[in-house]
DNA sequence: AAGTGGTCTAGACCACCAT
DNA sequence: TGGTGGTCTAGACCACTTA
């Protein structure tokens, strides 16, 4: 196991000590797996080294190390598989299609389950420019205004039928190497791409969304006719320590969709 | 203790057996706490016993017990006062605002942390009747078509401008004895209302959203004019092991308002 | 068979709350 | 002071994966 061992080596800077008072021990432990990845000792994809050994590094019991691992499993920063080990958590289709892009056929039975119908969108690139950010972005993102960023149109089809149209601000410097070639010609979901191309890992978000009448951009790229109500919705996304990372806004064409989402315990 | 050792015996027949095989120890414990809740033997704000008792009354290792009763706890339907107890959840006023009320006034600045202006709404009631169910709501409610139901118009208004205008369907079997004085009179939040007089605790809730254009009865009760694009959600909320009990449509008026939501780990 | 995570135990000690 | 939950320990044993 020498990658294994590598890895342990380097993350010993994390590791070797607890110093940083974050509370009850666990939380310490916490936050020292939570540098470690942070600092990129141990990037997505990579295995941990096992369980004990940490434990045993930091000085910590088995139990104890568990319940900081335990959420971070949850927060979706780790991944566990029994019998292989515990892993940093990466960006699959399949949370990219469950988690983040929330707009569903429309059902005409609302308990009836689990959606038949959450097919992978098709995506268009509409334009790609770097420009300078507005107050807006620049709020969001905490950048200043005026700083370099790269804006994204992308057009999202569900059976050929165009309903989102996502409005992407991301900061340049962040996303440094960044162009049209290498977005066009990406393999994967866009998430997926930030975090394999630019180690950037998208956690959460938060949105905010209200009804507008069609504008003439969305006339013209949805193909909608003009005084269509559409949802124009307002995300922040979040990478670690809360550290906001892409401002988008999607108009959404609820003819034949919904926007979706969860009630339950606030985290 | 004499109300603690009643509940305990009333307590025994959920407690002294784990023969549902519910796979692991813990999720057992975790469906026999559950039970006694479900079966009203602990109402909502009572005390449970100690977890040395429980843990002792069904044979297990008090880590084995705090797991079960972290993950109910996660989930709000307990919660645990250091130095005091553990209790069954109550709704509170705050939880209902926070968790189930998701209309904030807008914010020129988006990332600026904490809404400053998370206000209980002001309710009128609009109209209360007793009707059959329709097609839609008998199938999210899990009843029949022409099931006796009572349909509730409520409007909403923040700092004296109406939002938000309710259409609240519930079943007349499970609200037995609901009548308009009662829910006129009510002194606290509708899901508060739901759990303390019908002994109804709502969990978590599934949402679906569109953009629609005002109807008339929109623009007579928000007072709004003919053409204004609203947000038009459907929710159905749902009580312990996902029976759906309330079936709820909202028109959210977004001229100064936007419908909030947090896109993470799904639970 | 060796290594990993998953579960469970039976304690110890601390922090908080009531009286 | 006595009872409660909160944290932490040092194991044992099981289930799964890989070789």
């Amino acid at each position: 196991m020498d990658m294994l061992s590598v890895m342990q080596d380097a993350g010993t800077k994390c590791l070797d000590r607890l110093s940083q008072d974050g509370g009850s021990l666990y939380l310490q432990v916490k936050r020292a797996l939570l540098t470690c990845i942070e600092s990129r000792v141990w990037l997505p994809g990579d295995q941990l080294p096992s369980e004990t050994l940490i434990a045993g590094q930091l000085g910590v019991s088995i139990g104890t190390l568990r319940r900081a691992v335990d959420e971070l499993v949850q927060e979706q920063v780790l991944v566990r598989r029994q019998g292989k080990g515990t892993f940093v958590a990466l960006h699959s289709r399949d949370r990219y299609l469950f988690q983040f892009f929330r707009v569903e056929a429309r059902e005409e039975r609302f308990g009836a389950g689990i959606p038949s119908d959450s097919e992978y969108p098709e995506v268009e690139c509409v334009s790609f420019e770097r420009q300078r950010a507005d107050e807006a972005a620049a709020d969001a993102l905490r950048l200043r205004t005026g700083d370099p960023v790269f804006v994204i149109q992308n057009r999202l089809s569900l059976k050929r039928r165009a309903v989102v149209l996502d409005h992407i601000v991301i900061s340049a410097t962040l996303f440094k190497g960044l162009n049209e070639k290498r977005f066009l010609e990406r393999s994967s979901t866009i998430y997926n791409f930030y975090q394999t191309e630019f180690g950037i890992t998208v956690l959460h978000a938060r949105e905010r969304a209200r009804a507008v009448l069609a504008s003439r951009e969305a006339i013209r790229r949805l193909g909608v006719a003009p005084g269509t109500p559409l949802i124009e919705v307002q995300r922040l996304a979040h990478s670690f320590g809360e550290r906001p990372v892409e401002w988008r806004t999607s108009l959404i064409y609820t003819q034949q969709h919904d926007y979706v989402s969860d009630v339950s315990a606030p985290r």
